[in-house]
DNA sequence: TCAATATACATCGGACTTCGATGTATCGAA
DNA sequence: TTCGATACATCGAAGTCCGATGTATATTGA
């Protein structure tokens, strides 16, 4: 159906840029994780409902370690490794910027839609 | 500085979806607007902070009449043809949507980050 | 035992976004 | 008459998320 395509789009345009948040979110307060935690962190804070798919996860991943807000580390777990990330310094100032962000915008779609 | 820079990016993605969103709502709540208009009322809600690029709002405008939540028109004004923009019934249907949406992110990150 | 499922990482092309720069043109006011 | 506000639009750049695809190990239950 149209509509169930259009939302997915506009979900997705939703949503972007708050994944990027909560993944700054759950390094705060978690420590340490690795990429597939991640996503079922995701799914458990939000019941399935706001999860970003693996692909968009790994670039976001990539993104924000790019951009110095974490760090990514090989760790041995059994004979696996896996890459685990945690949030930086400048991660945790730009977090508390982006908290701010996002209250401006509930704030103002709050005057504006209402309640 | 970098985190000037690097705020100002992350803001923009921040603000993916939800320009859209609030471009359905003036036009939802004054019935037809032109793109012009359209920006100082971005202005006039947020005293300035959030509104979208003139390029931006162009393309915002194009993509929601292409997707039938919006139609434009040309109008006269003095010797000068306004674009004037309302909301069709489908953008009114998709409005909604969008709300529950909206409110189903700030649920989320009510839940994970508090207050 | 062995087959399915869950865990775990990553890349790629496609479709799409916002932005800044740029261009055109009219209007009102100093 | 010049300047700033009004008004529209397009373009390339950089970056987004997604779905598909690929690789490989661990666990579980039939």
């Amino acid at each position: 159906m149209y509509i169930e395509k259009l939302m997915k789009k506009l979900r997705k345009e939703l949503r972007s840029g708050i994944y990027s948040y909560l993944v700054l979110s759950f390094l705060n307060r978690n420590g340490t994780m690795h990429g597939y935690a991640i996503r079922k962190e995701f799914e458990r804070i939000s019941d399935g409902k706001v999860v970003p798919s693996e692909g968009a996860l790994y670039d976001i991943l990539k993104s924000l370690q790019k951009l110095g807000l974490i760090e990514g580390e090989w760790v041995e777990a059994g004979k696996r490794l896996r890459k685990c990330y945690s949030i930086t310094p400048l991660g945790k100032l730009v977090f508390e910027e982006m908290r701010a962000e996002i209250r401006l915008l509930e704030e103002i779609i709050r005057r504006e839609v209402g309640e």
